[in-house]
DNA sequence: AACGCTTTCAACCGCGTTTAT
DNA sequence: GATAAACGCGGTTGAAAGCGT
């Protein structure tokens, strides 16, 4: 099916927002606030497109927009909520108040990236530089899926007897607040999801990301000060991200589905 | 001062998803 | 259910600023 532009491209202005049209936009939605960005420009005399519109109100015009450098505790939650969630960038935004997506996409690719480097850790994977095959490179796009078949690694993840589908990558021998393992969960129903599903093996199991566990940062692969800054960064991962039940995303209230005593839910 | 290179980030584009008809 | 419109997201672009020579 086609699609028609989203506006007349001919009468519409491009590039740089002028101070006039920000005032116009910032006085239209302070009387009827956000929504409708389609007829919004026409009935604040823009002649800007409701997309650019939108853009322009949600990452530079909101009054709740927090301006200035980024802290070192952002820098260390958007680190850690990257190694979660991946290029997701609306999500690791709707976690930092203030922040927009745009602002942490660029942040994330004019300096974070070049910090984790500077760490040897790729930005990519979370793994210490040159730890990953070049099989799992190419298998998948997600920074944190990957095919790996270490042993103490648990896996969230979606099976089929044709293709395997991780979702987020979770050591076994971190802490994890009391929340079931795998084999707890499929132990506690009688029947495997193979027994259910012969072709499909949906074998989900869940927990609390942990991208610092000491199989991925060894002494061998980490030198002294490398591995104080890990647990620096443990520290505050605990402190920040991993109260999360991620377990109401998949469509579950909270409680019904695990049994850990996370205070957020999430909404994956 | 002039030039070229690099970095930053606001804005655009295309596409997938959701909503309305 | 099919189609179109609108929305929202992630990737990319390009102008401006910063910096070194």
């Amino acid at each position: 099916m086609g699609r028609s532009p989203c506006c007349e491209k001919e009468h519409t202005n491009k590039g740089a927002w002028t101070k006039e049209e920000d005032d116009r936009l910032i006085n239209y939605i302070k009387l009827h606030g956000e929504g409708c960005w389609r007829s919004l420009p026409k009935a604040a005399g823009l002649l800007r497109c409701g997309k650019s519109c939108r853009l322009r109100w949600i990452n530079y015009l909101r009054p709740d927009l927090k301006r200035g450098n980024f802290t070192e505790e952002e820098d260390e939650l958007i680190i850690n909520l990257h190694s979660l969630l991946g290029n997701k960038w609306s999500l690791i935004a709707a976690r930092l108040p203030g922040r927009t997506d745009n602002e942490i996409k660029n942040y994330w690719n004019t300096h974070i990236k070049r910090k984790l480097y500077s760490r040897g850790i790729d930005p990519q994977t979370h793994r210490p530089l040159g730890s990953v095959s070049s099989s799992n490179k190419t298998s998948n796009n997600n920074s944190n899926c990957s095919n790996g078949s270490s042993s103490n690694v648990n896996r969230f993840q979606l099976e089929t007897k044709q293709s395997v589908l991780p979702l987020i990558q979770v050591p076994a021998n971190i802490d994890n607040g009391g929340a079931d393992s795998a084999e707890d969960s499929n132990g506690s129903s009688g029947l495997s999801s193979e027994e259910f599903f012969p072709q499909i093996n949906l074998e989900l199991s869940i927990g609390l990301p942990f991208p610092f566990q000491q199989s991925r940062f060894s002494a061998v692969d980490l030198n002294q000060s490398q591995q104080q800054q890990q647990r620096a960064s443990y520290q505050l991962f605990r402190s920040t991200a991993a109260d999360v039940c991620l377990c109401y995303g998949l469509g579950f209230p909270k409680g019904q589905a695990c049994s850990c005593s996370a205070s957020v839910v999430t909404t994956l």
